[in-house]
DNA sequence: CTCTCTGCAAAACATTTGCAGTCGG
DNA sequence: CCGACTGCAAATGTTTTGCAGAGAG
């Protein structure tokens, strides 16, 4: 239902400069967390609803990880990035793959698939461990 | 936890037969339902567990879409390889990227990280939809 | 026999929804 | 004002866990 109205409220600011301050993806209930921290009373419902709220608007990138949770990101309108983590310490270190991004949508198309998306993460044990 | 023994039961060969039927990956929940269809009776739980136990062992594949369920499915094949998943209705194709498995650990590396690993999953919609 | 495995029901999660009251435009 | 928005609590849906009994080796 996109075409319904969308009313600028407190919450809704609070979530948004949540997001604007994050780089990386974050899960609602860390989301809601942060609020909390910095003493915005949002309930956990109305940052879920904003969040599907601005998935639906296109607005905010939505992926899923293995431990189940979905986690949400401003959508970055210049440049792609994945991660390399570090399954030690969790350090994370942004990187680019210009060619996986070409490689993988041309795959796809090869196959008849249409709106492509992927996800890449890179594991490994960094330098001090 | 890999070197717990693990012992050959019905209920496990029997889970193991539906993920031999099976191409695509399917959901903890719809393997469950296909069970009681052909007659085994096993319990929701025995099929998260051994499914686990598998993926722990890493015999099946999982991977989650965007509606929260976990999807599982046999290693087709013993290399390194991707998925490129049909996000309407769960078809999967199996894909190469030479490029990219040597592109990550370079990357990787160049950041002073060790025994890298990585994954990679491709989502699009198919030519059915 | 001895442990691991199983079933069941309850618990633990993330996420959604119903409703009465609130508030933006 | 009016209808969209919020908070809370209750409802959902998936996955996990505790525990007593069953069964593989």
């Amino acid at each position: 239902m996109p075409d319904t109205e969308r009313r600028a409220t407190k919450q809704r600011r609070a979530v948004e400069q949540v997001l604007r301050e994050t780089d990386d993806f974050i899960s609602a209930q860390a989301l809601h967390a942060r609020l909390r921290e910095q003493g915005d009373t949002v309930g956990l419902a109305t940052v879920y609803r904003t969040l599907n709220a601005m998935a639906e608007d296109e607005r905010v990138d939505m992926l899923r990880v293995d431990d189940g949770e979905a986690r949400y990101r401003l959508c970055a309108s210049d440049d792609h990035h994945h991660h390399l983590v570090c399954r030690e310490c969790g350090r994370t270190v942004e990187i680019e793959g210009p060619a996986v991004e070409s490689w993988a949508d041309t795959v796809a198309a090869q196959h008849g698939f249409r709106d492509v998306s992927h996800t890449l993460e890179v594991f490994g044990t960094c330098a001090k461990h």
